[in-house]
RNA sequence: GCCGAUGUGGCGAAAUGGUAGACGCAACGGACUUAAAAUCCGUUGGGCUGUAACAGGCCCGUGCCGGUUCGAGUCCGGCCAUCGGCACCA
């Protein structure tokens, strides 16, 4: 025996050995529709997990969590008889690669290559059943192809809001076609970070900082592309409802889409040299509390609203252009602060509101936002805090006309009410008030009944290298798309991967790649990370089609089914609950509608992993050195050990902390499980056991094995990974140290077993077969094996006798006892007859099979 | 501030409104062993009581307070704490 520690089992043989069958044989391979091996009688499953970015780290434990939760689902839902899609593949532009290429000089393909070997050994080490036939990389030139095709697709397309859909530009009647495009230009106040060189998301800034390196960023006004995905608001929220999602997460894209309802008024500006007439200008605002109009005392615009410089007085002027000034210098984080006062500067106009025909003042403050609405509030200060707390700074008049229902103050009641000082609607609740005010300025003209939504479209252009080109050039300062047969544009190689500082982005140093023909240059800017991740589920469908970004059958087949969403399990992190989830759908249903794929949603149910916490219960970090690598875990005790832990830990929903013990456990269950079937002889060689024999199993390993089937059944069904496992655990317990095992049983439990701990048990599955000749071929091959419900049934159970709810005895009965049998045997038990000696009965609650509650 | 999730032994956790703590970890005791490891068997929420000892008995206990119910970890109302998201969105 070596001086290394004995293996419990010989995990580190068969692990290798069975990855490396699976792989020659290519048993994980799912042909499509028209291939060879296809199964046209078998439904489909499309099972995805959130592809991951392959860092230079390699993986933690954190990555294969879902990943194994998937993986499990894969293998049983193959032994249900199901054509099953489990791909993989790697997510692979990004920052980090094009930050290492700028401090090593090496080009990032090279770094992702290496990551993606490394990520890819880790993953392969496991054993999930992924169908590597299928693997992308989105830095695959043939992959990126087609999403910057997809691009095209929706740079083509505009989004008709009669027909609610997007349609072909061509369809579009209007002079300007490239103020419709689903993909447009604009000029926009973008996060600029210096140290980075680049412009960053919304979503990529945290606290005023870049999210990657923590670097400082300012607000800056640059030429930018954008996707109209406001333009889906609605049906980004509508069309989530038939979605199995968890609510939590449908809420989170609801808020994030933010619609409100309510209406815009138009505010009619005052003469300016004449106070008393009309200037001709109109002030539109946007409230969801039309009811509280008549307790609108002053207008506010945002400090860039476009008719700031018609209505502002001459008088006023210096004041409004000095605050013009200081809010523009103030980052999105400061101008959002809560804490600070209000501030404004009233323009010297007056406005009339349409309900009490009152002049009142307007004013401009940067708590109003140009990008929501129609940049313009009617101040109501007695039923809006901030309209309240801007009041009572500039001394504005206050004007109650909600009146609470509950005895709180009128003044700052921001809630629903009774109407009051205003007589069109004076005595209606707030719902009422609502409706008949918005038709009362229908029809006078005056306004409209208006939804609006706090989603903002998507900034879709980077300034680094490392990136998606687009497939537009620029001529006589126009953009126009290049034909589809010219993708992919591939990146031109550097020398010099630094960002240029300016804002330019690093692809602007390729002289000559940038110059497209004598007249026209390309652009320069790249895609985010998002567009590849946007419809990589769709490519792993037909993963090597030359001629269209999925073939139609393929997709048809693995999209389809009689819900809305095509992908049947999608399991990630909730770190991409609103982004990703969210940019997908959007490119999915501008697909759906230009008839390019056959299902209105992407993904229908969706299952998110907990993170996994460090075993001093700290999220995991370099820095607090509390990582644990897969690897290491695998050395010790195994991959089968290490996929079962994962799934043992708890919930996989939940967050939880790692503990090297609780794999030991579980590895010590593993096992056992080894050495229920099998020996070791003499000279040290594991043997199958001689206790295994082809016999009848005895009523109690009956229902031990049927309730295990049930159990392990119901709980992968319902994810409870866990939960199967105890039962596992406790089926083994039942049979440790029994003289005979029975094949048959043992045969099903390994079936059981199997999607958790797939190589043990192919190994001792083998051993089986080399022994007992019966059968029928692999694991991999089985089906999975149905429970007898007749065989769960005890003839007698344990049932409970309470006395007003307390436990006071058990006493074992028929199962077949009645109500009125339960009852008298309690009633005539000793003990109980001891307690309600003297007492009367008032009451006798029976539950058949489980107690009887004594009343007294 | 608003929205959401979570709160159960020393620890990870189980419990269709019906025996709280399954299963696992740790700890302790025992068997095997020259010994240790491994393995196997057993004990293990807290308190009180009880016996020579084993047994037995009683009370308390699922973040806190209240409610519904014959019966609440589970349902309802109100708090508290932790985590996550949003945050002047009119």
């Amino acid at each position: 025996m070596s001086s290394e520690r004995r293996k419990p089992y010989p995990f580190d043989q068969i692990e290798p050995k069975w990855q490396a069958i699976w792989e020659k044989q290519q048993v994980f391979h799912a042909p499509n529709p028209g291939e060879k091996g296809f199964n046209a009688a078998k439904p489909k499953f499309f099972i995805l997990d959130m592809f991951p970015y392959p860092s230079g780290a390699g993986l933690h434990v954190g990555h294969p969590e879902g990943y194994t939760a998937t993986d499990i689902v894969a293998r049983y839902k193959r032994t249900r008889g199901f054509n099953v899609l489990h791909p993989m593949g790697w997510d692979a532009f990004g920052l980090p690669a094009e930050q290492y290429a700028v401090k090593s000089g090496q080009h990032p393909a090279v770094t992702t290559r290496e990551n993606v070997a490394k990520f890819k050994r880790q993953l392969k080490r496991i054993g999930f059943s992924y169908d590597w036939q299928r693997e992308i990389n989105t830095t695959d030139p043939k992959y990126y192809k087609w999403t910057q095709w997809i691009f095209l697709q929706i740079y083509n397309s505009w989004f008709n809001p009669e027909t609610k859909r997007a349609e072909p530009i061509s369809t579009y009647r209007g002079t300007d076609p490239d103020s419709v495009r689903l993909a447009y230009v604009a000029e926009v106040p973008v996060n600029w970070c210096p140290e980075l060189g680049t412009v960053l998301a919304n979503e990529e800034v945290v606290d005023g900082k870049s999210e990657v390196g923590g670097f400082p960023v300012v607000r800056r006004p640059m030429r930018q592309w954008i996707l109209r995905i406001t333009a889906y608001a609605e049906r980004l929220i509508d069309e989530l409802d038939e979605l199995d999602w968890p609510e939590g997460i449908k809420l989170l894209q609801r808020n994030w889409i933010g619609r409100s309802e309510g209406a815009e008024i138009d505010f009619p500006v005052a003469g300016i040299d004449d106070p008393g007439g009309q200037s001709g200008y109109k002030l539109r605002v946007f409230t969801t509390r039309p009811d509280t109009l008549y307790g609108g005392t002053f207008l506010v615009l945002a400090p860039e609203h476009p008719l700031v410089d018609r209505i502002v007085t001459e008088e006023q002027w210096p004041a409004v252009r000095e605050y013009r000034e200081r809010t523009a210098r103030k980052s999105e984080l400061e101008r959002a602060d809560l804490s600070k006062e209000k501030t404004g500067v009233f323009t010297g106009a007056y406005a009339i509101n349409p309900a009490t025909n009152q002049k009142i003042p307007i004013w401009i403050a940067d708590y109003v936002l140009l990008g929501y609405g129609t940049g313009a509030i009617g101040g109501v200060p007695a039923h809006d805090d901030r309209d309240l707390e801007f009041a009572k700074k500039f001394g504005l008049p206050v004007v109650i006309v909600v009146q609470p229902t509950t005895d709180v103050p009128a003044i700052g009641f921001t809630g629903e009410g009774i109407a009051v000082n205003s007589p069109i609607i004076n005595d209606l609740t707030s719902a009422e008030a609502k409706k008949k005010i918005t038709a009362w300025l229908e029809e006078h003209g005056l306004g409209k009944r208006a939804i609006n939504y706090k989603l903002r479209d998507w900034l879709f252009s980077r300034q680094r290298y490392w990136g998606e080109p687009f497939p537009i050039v620029w001529e006589d300062g126009k953009h126009r798309a290049l034909d589809e047969k010219e993708l992919p544009v591939v990146p031109p190689a550097l020398d010099d991967y630094k960002p240029t500082g300016t804002g330019e982005p690093p692809l602007a140093k390729a002289k000559e790649w940038i110059r497209y023909s004598v007249n026209a240059l390309r652009e320069t800017n790249t895609m985010p990370q998002w567009a590849g991740s946007c419809w990589y589920y769709l490519r792993f469908c037909d993963p090597r089609n030359d001629e269209r970004f999925v073939g139609e059958e393929a997709e048809r087949y693995w999209m389809g089914g009689p819900k809305p969403g095509g992908v049947d399990l999608y399991v990630g992190g909730t770190e991409h609950a609103v982004l990703h989830l969210l940019y997908s759908r959007f490119w999915h249903k501008v697909l759906f509608d230009l008839g390019c794929i056959s299902k209105p949603e992407p993904f229908q149910r969706l299952v998110n992993q907990g993170i996994i916490l460090g075993e001093d219960n700290q999220k995991m970090s370099k820095s607090r050195g509390n990582i644990v690598n897969p690897d290491d875990v695998i050395d010790q005790h195994g991959a089968d050990a290490f996929r079962c832990y994962e799934m043992f830990m708890g919930p996989l929903e939940q967050m939880k902390p790692w503990s090297m013990r609780g794999v030991e456990g579980v590895a010590r269950f593993l096992a056992r499980v080894w050495r229920l079937l099998m020996t070791e002889n003499q000279a040290g060689k594991w043997e199958l056991s001689g206790r295994i024999k082809n016999i009848d199993p005895t009523k109690a390993q009956q229902k031990v094995l049927h309730a295990t089937i049930k159990k392990v059944t119901d709980d992968i069904e319902s994810f409870s990974f866990n939960t199967a496992i105890s039962q596992m655990m406790i089926f083994v317990n039942a049979l440790t140290n029994i003289e005979t095992i029975p094949l048959s049983a043992m045969r099903t439990f390994l079936i059981l077993l199997n999607p958790f701990a797939p190589h043990i048990v192919s190994e001792l599955w083998e051993q089986l077969n080399a022994k007992f000749v019966e059968v029928r071929g692999d694991i991999t091959q089985q089906t999975w094996p149905p429970y007898d419900e007749r065989l769960l049934a005890e003839d007698e159970v344990e049932v409970v006798i309470q006395i007003n709810g307390k436990l006071r005895d058990r006493i074992k009965m028929p199962i077949v006892a009645t109500e009125e049998e339960l009852k008298a045997a309690a009633l005539s038990n000793q003990k109980i007859q001891d307690r309600i000696a003297g007492k009367t009965v008032r009451n006798v609650i029976v539950v058949p099979r489980k107690l009887v509650n004594i009343v007294v």
